[in-house]
DNA sequence: TTGTTTTCTTGAAGTAGTTCAAGTTTTTTG
DNA sequence: CAAAAAACTTGAACTACTTCAAGAAAACAA
């Protein structure tokens, strides 16, 4: 009966929760202290969650949705330098952790359910519940980690390759992003693309 | 003279615990803490501190010397994907944390001087000093910022440039390892890099 | 000091991609 | 639903790099 109840309050927890928990033990008090410290925000498709020059003041969890990371080349082409899903955090951590102005671009790509939380919380959050900091530490690594992974792909896939692999690994994900975006993401022009799934390359 | 007593010891101290200091605060007793989880470890110049398919079971934090992260392409050619220089930690974060085998090879590049510490000791001492956890994420945090401006710069630059741009950034680093090395980092082959020292590109 | 290994250089030929420009298809919006 | 906007496709011309092969210079070890 115990059981159930807690089953049924797991299955109404925000998803925030369910993924700090995969990590760190996180209890029903701690639970709500921590979703204090967030707010909901939704964005549009196209609509910017930071823009170049601007200081990055939040770090975005993603609760439904896709969004991306991205710059704009010199000749004024978008490339995108991460995709962001469902319990990724998205935000530029250099910008947000020193203050300074981002290089990047954060954009949603669908409708965008955010739960957010700005710099002075986020250390309030952490002063509080100083725990977190081992799944932040968590996130961190794994972010890190994979963009060595990444960066590995780049030198040693050709272009045809890399596209491949993506599709591969990822089939349901590329339904959901324009294809020149993934072209970005991948390094190559969205033309090429074009010329790899029509298989004239 | 209490205070030059300090002086004298803060000097005396390891340097990776005046490093620790740069972000959080430690006391002579925690610092005693930390300096007993850790040994030192010395790599002659071309060893390997870790290699494909082994479990990365450590974490290095350089003291002194020069060491690279790197792949063997398919066509057998070492790629460098990171360089580590004193104060930095250099390890395979993702191997090491799932204890799974590696894709990376990590090399002494100089004599290299290292305090290393295991899985194990390293998540007794998280244990024992919790407030080790925010150092390390803010070491993360750092290292994942700095790899996202790297794929940035990739996808920005043309190979000319981001050679130059090494060059104004890190005058006296770039005098420190192999030209060749140099090269695969910055994503072209040697005789490319030749080409351009000579100005005849 | 000499021989050996490692690193750097050079030019010629090749290629995996880009760029451009125009047209087509798909999606979004009022 | 029509009109507008966004996304995708195609081929032709181009170029920023790579690859190969061979030699020169520098660093290292005996």
């Amino acid at each position: 009966m115990g059981f159930l109840f807690y089953i049924v309050y797991i299955c109404l927890m925000d998803e925030i929760i369910k993924h700090i928990q995969k990590f760190i033990p996180l209890n029903n008090d701690e639970a709500e202290i921590v979703l204090s410290y967030f707010k909901t925000e939704t964005f549009k498709k196209k609509q910017l969650l930071l823009q170049e020059n601007q200081t990055c003041n939040k770090q975005y969890f993603i609760v439904k949705g896709c969004a991306r990371f991205y710059i704009n080349n010199t000749k004024g082409i978008e490339q995108t330098l991460q995709f962001g899903i469902e319990n990724w955090w998205i935000t530029d951590y250099l910008s947000f952790q020193n203050q300074t102005p981002s290089q990047f671009y954060i954009q949603a790509i669908e409708k965008l359910e955010t739960l957010s939380i700005d710099r002075t919380s986020f250390e309030e959050l952490l002063e509080r519940l100083p725990k977190l900091e081992k799944y932040f530490r968590f996130v961190m690594q794994k972010s890190f980690g994979a963009s060595q992974v990444r960066i590995k792909y780049l030198f040693t896939m050709s272009a045809e390759e890399r596209f491949h692999h993506m599709n591969n690994m990822f089939p349901e994900f590329i339904q959901r992003v324009p294809q020149y975006m993934l072209a970005s993401y991948l390094d190559f022009s969205a033309e090429f693309m074009s010329k790899i799934r029509a298989g004239k390359v």
